[in-house]
DNA sequence: TGTACATCAGTGAACGCGCGTTCACTGATGTAC
DNA sequence: TGTACATCAGTGAACGCGCGTTCACTGATGTAC
C-alpha cells in the first residue's frame, strides 16, 4: 500500500471533524465541499470516495458533533460536584459564544436541519443526551426533573441563539448572563 | 402612465411580503431571486429596480416582519386579559411551529443572520420589541422583570427551534407542551 | 532477485445547474406642441 | 385633434461564479511467479 494502512479511514476522520466545525461556523449551506477539501490539502473529487452525497457528510459530522459533546459532557459532569452549574456556565459562556464550531449543534444547525428537511433521529439523540445530562444534575429532591430539564434545554439554545445574533454588544451580554444567573438559581432547586 | 399611481410601491411591498415567507420557511441562502419573483408573476430582472441587492431586501424583510408582528402582538395584548399566557400559548401553539413563514423570525432567521455576519440593529428591535411585551405582561409585582422576561425569551425560541428540529413528533409535542406550561406558571409569578 | 500485474486513495477536468447581478430593450402611458 | 417625444415598471438574455457530482486517470505500493 502507498499509505499506511488506517490512512483512508483518517482522511475520513478529517473530513468529518472539518465539516462538523464548518457546518456549525458557517451553517450547512454556506459550506462548499472543494473549500472543505481544499483546507484539508485534498481535492474535492476524493470526496466521493468517502461519502456518497454531502447529506451523508452532514448526518455523519453531526454524528461526531453528538459523540464529541456527549464525552465531553460526562467528562464535566464527573469531576465537577457542582456539574449542572458548571454545564450552564460553559454552555452560556462568552468562549461557547465565540466559538460555534467546536460548540453544540443545536443553536447553530438544528433550524437549518430542519428547513432542509434533514432532521434525523440523530437530532433527536443530541436532543435527549442534552436532556438527560441536566435532568442528572438536577437535585434529587426536585419536583418534576423532566419538565424542568426541557425547559432548561429550551433556555440554553435560546439564549445562545439570541446572543448570537444580537448587534449590540451590551445585548448579547446580558442575555446570555441573565439566562446564566437564572437557570443556575433553578439549578439548585 | 401605464400602472396606477403606486403600483410600483405595491409591488415593493408584494416582494417584501413573499420574500419574508420564504425566508423564514426555507432560509435566506436557500431562497433564490429567481424563483421568489417568477412566484410574484414578475421577471427577475426587475428585482433591481426596487432593491439595490439581497442582502437589502433581507433588511427590509426582517423589518416588515418586526412591524407586522409587533402588530399582532400589540392586538393581543389589548384584547386578552391575560394577554401573556395568551401570548406564550399562541407562540408554542401547533400552528406556530407549523407555518414558520407566517411567524417570528427569531426562531427561523436569526442562528442564519448571525452566521452571515448579517446582524443588524433591526435584529435587535426585534429582540427589545419581544422583551418588552412579555415584561408588560408579567404581574406587577414580578420581583425582576427584565431578568424573568428575558429568560422567557430564550425558552420560547429555543422551545421552537428544537421542536421544529425534532424528528420524533412525540418529543416535538413534549418540548412544546412542556415549556408551554412551565412559562404560563412562571407568568403567573 | 527481477518483472508483470492488481490495488486503491487521491487527482483534476468536466458535467449541468442555479445563483446574484447587469443591461439594452419594450411598450403602454402621459405630456408638449 | 393629431403627432412626436419622455417616462419608467417590467422584460429577458447574458455575465461570471461556485455549487454538488461524475469519471477516466495516476502513481506508489504490495503480491504473484
Amino acid at each position: 500500500m502507498r499509505y499506511s494502512e488506517d490512512h483512508k479511514a483518517q482522511t475520513h476522520q478529517r473530513i468529518i471533524k472539518e465539516a462538523s466545525a464548518r457546518f456549525r461556523r458557517d451553517g450547512i449551506g454556506a459550506t462548499g465541499l472543494q473549500p472543505l477539501m481544499k483546507a484539508l490539502g485534498l481535492t474535492h473529487g476524493g470526496f466521493y470516495a468517502h461519502f456518497k452525497s454531502k447529506d451523508e457528510l452532514v448526518e455523519k459530522s453531526l454524528n461526531q458533533a453528538v459523540e464529541d459533546l456527549a464525552a465531553h459532557c460526562d467528562d464535566l459532569f464527573s469531576k465537577k460536584d457542582k456539574p449542572l452549574a458548571a454545564f450552564i456556565d460553559h454552555y452560556l459562556s462568552n468562549s461557547h459564544r465565540a466559538t460555534p464550531e467546536m460548540g453544540c449543534p443545536l443553536p447553530t444547525m438544528s433550524a437549518e436541519l430542519g428547513q432542509r428537511g434533514q432532521a434525523s433521529p440523530t437530532t433527536d439523540k443530541m436532543i435527549h443526551n442534552r436532556l438527560s445530562a441536566i435532568e442528572s444534575g438536577l437535585p434529587e429532591d426536585t419536583v418534576s426533573k423532566s419538565e424542568l430539564s426541557t425547559v432548561m434545554l429550551s433556555a440554553l439554545v435560546g439564549a445562545m441563539v439570541l446572543s448570537r445574533s444580537a448587534h449590540d454588544p451590551e445585548l448579547s451580554d446580558r442575555i446570555l448572563e441573565t439566562t446564566r444567573e437564572w437557570l443556575k438559581g433553578q439549578a439548585k432547586g
